[in-house]
DNA sequence: GATGAATGAGTGTTCATTCAT
DNA sequence: TATGAATGAACACTCATTCAT
């Protein structure tokens, strides 16, 4: 009776509130009402019931950048897009989030961890996306010719910066900042010239 | 000898490289080539050494924040000037940034954490000092008239953002992201009505 | 098999012998054939198992008080069951007497403990018995007109002193103390007027 | 200056509030104002001092039991004064008393500690001044006809229970219970026979 | 699928004691 | 006398994991 899931579900919360290392398989399997074995019936151990969950987090995140349509009226449109969606997703699946937040950048330091590979795939489909929309978009005199590596650098920054913000700190208490955030790289970005 | 410097230049390596709970006392007095009770004998526990550290590293960039200048020529310089700092501390300081980095995302959920404390200190420093200035900015005609405290939001999270990528990924590769970064927002704030 | 029951008889052992601080989880353990961690399966912690010990000694020991008849020929048979019944406790659970008699004198400050709470329901229940075979006595008769609350005091600490010295040095050499002291406290009690 | 007066009165303090091993050198140097190595200037160790104020304890008693008058009116007084001293000890010295009746009990086991060699110093003090007085007194008549070592026993358990009680349990609110002692064993002893 | 009992390998911490000054 | 710094030896306790059922 769903207690794999029942199992899961508890092991998020509780890492998601005490880390990885505040949290102990004890604690897990009481609040989820199961006895401790069971966590190495379903998984090989610890580590795995965390990078399961951990999995999950990305595969949803990647899933919804994924979707964002690939054809656009104009570039700008996909960075607002893009800057919309990242938003979203730190609404809609706050508690997975914030446990990659808070999780990961400890992990980052082991190459071969879930949190690097993962979130390397998502920094470069990220710098894939942005490159692919700027160097269009300037090409076309749609935006000024900024640098474009440094720059989708510094988008990225931002946009991971307002996840960490919202994720990590009171974020939500700032719900517009997500369209501010996207007419001040508009107004940075477009091209106004002649027009 | 130096015995203390030495357990505590060791501990800030140790803990920047394997985390907090992934470095033992044991270890940390081994490599630094004293005895574990040493540690008891300078500080209270693992912990209190653990926020020695961070404190110190707190302490120093908020050191850096204080010696910007309160008066400059414009309010973007302003702007500049906090982005330049904040990059270049990351750059000058990059251990006890990473330390800081890494181990505090886990701990701002406890607000009695010397994590949460001065990371709102400094939260709340950027805001005052990028409020000021964005307010005196389009008062003045210099700023386009953005909502402040959104886009103070915006701006806070791409210095952090940046810090971040700067200092858990490779972000040494994009050394001049700092000058894109300022021209990115001279550009959106910067009013260019009547040139 | 037994490994728990094991662990307690030798934790009684080895507490009786060397006292509470003098006896570490290890030396439990090792002596019980199991290893450290099944104690804290089985108890809390050291101090648990402990109290779990000390209770099961009082809780014997209150069993035998219970058992006394609580209607008797005369009322000086009570005073002689008493001393009898708290005498014959000592021969035939020595262990754990003892292991009182060393371990709570230094507990008795602590209202909290064990000890503390136990020892005290014990002298309650003397004084209760005691206070109500004197009064009937006196009433009777049957004994001389002593001032009770004072009297009963100075039988309870006979009782103890008696237990005491019994359980801590070689009171077996002196088998029938009892009997003496029967004799002793029916010499001082009875009524012998109008002989 | 008295510092070492300083450091043995704050032990005394701290080992009856707390037992021998609840006690650290560290908090006895503290709370008497030196540091720790002081301790080991004064005595060889934590035992030592321990023993020292043991053996300051002892040596008080044992004066006076030594100071009570080697002959009396009768033999009962010599009885009584025993009684009357012990009380009085425990009522002029009772931080002292109080930490040998909860510090030497889980100690007598050892043959080699001052616990046992002075406890058994005074148990037989006691007992040659009791087994002298009970054996003149019957041999004079003053006394029954009573079996004298073990009335001697029964009357060292009463008047170690007396002590026990009052140092241990709130003793102190039965003042008079001494001389109702007094007046027990007078009724018990004596003998009545054609007056 | 599920569990009660048990364990190997550590972990942070304490404490009496010593050393250099 | 007196101390700041340092240590050796242990200690209670934890935790992820396994085994027999």
């Amino acid at each position: 009776m769903g207690k794999k899931k029942n199992l899961i579900e508890t092991a998020v919360r509780l890492f998601a509130e005490q880390g990885y290392d505040g949290t102990t398989t004890l604690q897990i399997s009481r609040e989820a009402g199961v006895t401790e074995p069971l966590i190495y019936y379903h998984f090989k151990g610890k580590e795995e019931l965390f990078t399961h969950i951990l999995n999950g987090a990305f595969d949803e995140y990647v899933a919804r950048l994924e979707a964002l349509p690939a054809s656009t009226r104009d570039e700008f449109t996909k960075i607002e897009n893009l800057i919309v969606a990242s938003q979203k997703a730190v609404a809609e699946m706050p508690r997975r989030i914030r446990l990659v937040m808070s999780s990961c950048p400890a992990r980052i330091k082991d190459p071969a961890h879930v949190c690097s590979s993962r979130m390397l795939e998502i920094f470069d489909w990220h710098k894939n996306y942005l490159t692919n929309s700027l160097e269009r978009g300037i090409a076309s005199g749609e935006f000024v010719a900024v640098p474009v590596p440094e720059t989708v650098y510094v988008l990225i920054s931002m946009i991971n910066g307002m996840i960490r913000q919202y994720s990590l700190l009171n974020g939500s208490r700032y719900v517009n900042a997500r369209d501010v955030a996207v007419e001040f790289c508009r107004r940075s970005l477009l091209n106004r010239q002649g027009g």
